[in-house]
DNA sequence: AGAAGGACCAGTGGTCCGTA
DNA sequence: AGAAGGACCACTGGTCCGTA
């Protein structure tokens, strides 16, 4: 398949360093003007569009569609580890195994921005959700990768706590937001042992350093401090 | 000055972590709802719109306008170190001081952030130029310093050699943009000494680390590196 | 002509809320 | 009701080009 329009018409391609290796500065730099040019990059960029002019998004589907009827995830529940979720939902090792796919797709993204020249992502973008989805990950989405995303960082900062609490909450009965909810305490204090710093927390992990860190956590960790100094200074 | 809208209206501030001292993971966290709800954080958040529509850019200035008269800034020359340009320019040094003041208004940001528990940005965002303004540098703006990064990154990686170009530059009578491209090349040939990685070559240097790559350094390295690895293949 | 910077825009991080 | 995710939006990084 070819696109004349983007594939030709690149500008000079005069880099002009042949004689780059002689000794100092002079790079044939005094030539004419264009000389620094550069072409286009290779604009399969990933489905990134070319520019010119926003586009619109459709609403909602309309009734009579022939619409490919992908049909929701199934919801997660509460599984404790090794178990597997049975009827119509999917259980947190599943849920977790969703970050490690993720963790594969950004080395994807890096690999061929290192090969391109172009910005190498160090997180998980939306570029990165882009490519999971071009791959066929269509189970990847970036508003449930973000929603868990701190449970993540439990079940990879302290997987027997994160067992624990598993269990816990699936014998309790609690649903999955509930479950969700109780991770973000252990994490608060292991970030109260880090001296706040649950950036530093994140990124001093292998696995969790590619995540953002949830902005709800940062915050409670930020008002968890601010009450701990507080009462310090009543001492 | 007061806003109520904005001062006032605060939704329920219950963190409601006052047990969160007690045993494994009791932390009163099967309450009502709205549990973890947190404030909304401080909102004089650097002139930061507080959301709720677009806003639109007024286009540029109608004639008969009051216009507070702010002349631009005086164009660069080529100086040698130490050099005070005269008449209406400006010098090297001083291009280079306003990198140093930067570095200074992003540290002052990443403080504020810090003291709010806000994400603390590790280079010179759109933030920080904001901040900049705010803070009476209106001389500083985001195109002018892109526009030179490469050439403040010569000067911190090389000042030997930074100061050696300017010297030239300026016997040979060149402009500013001469100079500027002339900057490209030996940083080529630094990041080629370092395996091509200009990003770490950026990052490994304290004052470079807070200053994205420009996009044309990056692809230099690129097609120079390219062209490289095609030599060597036919050796 | 050479240069400074307001203004623009594709794309990002973030998450709400119509949906199932 | 609880949960999944399409769609939205303020803002960002990046830089063009009307301006002086």
């Amino acid at each position: 398949m070819m696109f004349p329009d983007t594939a030709a018409q690149n500008g000079p391609l005069n880099l002009n360093s042949k004689d780059h290796a002689q000794h100092e500065h002079s790079h044939g730099l005094f030539g004419p003007p264009g000389l620094l040019a550069l072409p286009e990059p290779s604009s399969d960029n990933e489905g990134r569009q070319i520019p010119r002019k926003k586009q619109k998004r459709r609403l909602s589907r309309e009734p009579g569609e022939d619409g490919d009827d992908r049909t929701r995830e199934h919801p997660f529940i509460v599984t404790e580890p090794g178990e597997v979720a049975r009827g119509k939902k999917n259980g947190l090792d599943y849920l977790f195994d969703l970050y490690e796919q993720c963790a594969r797709f950004l080395d994807e993204v890096q690999q061929m921005a290192r090969e391109r020249g172009e910005k190498c992502p160090t997180k998980v973008t939306n570029q990165v959700f882009r490519h999971a989805k071009l791959k066929g990950a269509s189970y990847i989405n970036k508003p449930k990768m973000r929603h868990y995303v701190h449970c993540y960082a439990l079940h990879c900062l302290d997987k027997d706590k994160s067992n624990f609490l598993r269990k816990q909450f699936k014998e309790r009965g609690e649903n999955v937001g509930a479950w969700r909810q109780a991770c973000y305490f252990p994490l608060v204090d292991m970030a109260r042992d880090n001296g706040w710093d649950i950036e530093g927390v994140f990124v001093r992990n292998e696995k969790l350093r590619i995540w953002y860190v949830p902005t709800k956590l940062r915050q409670l960790c930020h008002f968890e401090k601010s009450k701990d100094s507080d009462s310090c200074s009543y001492e």
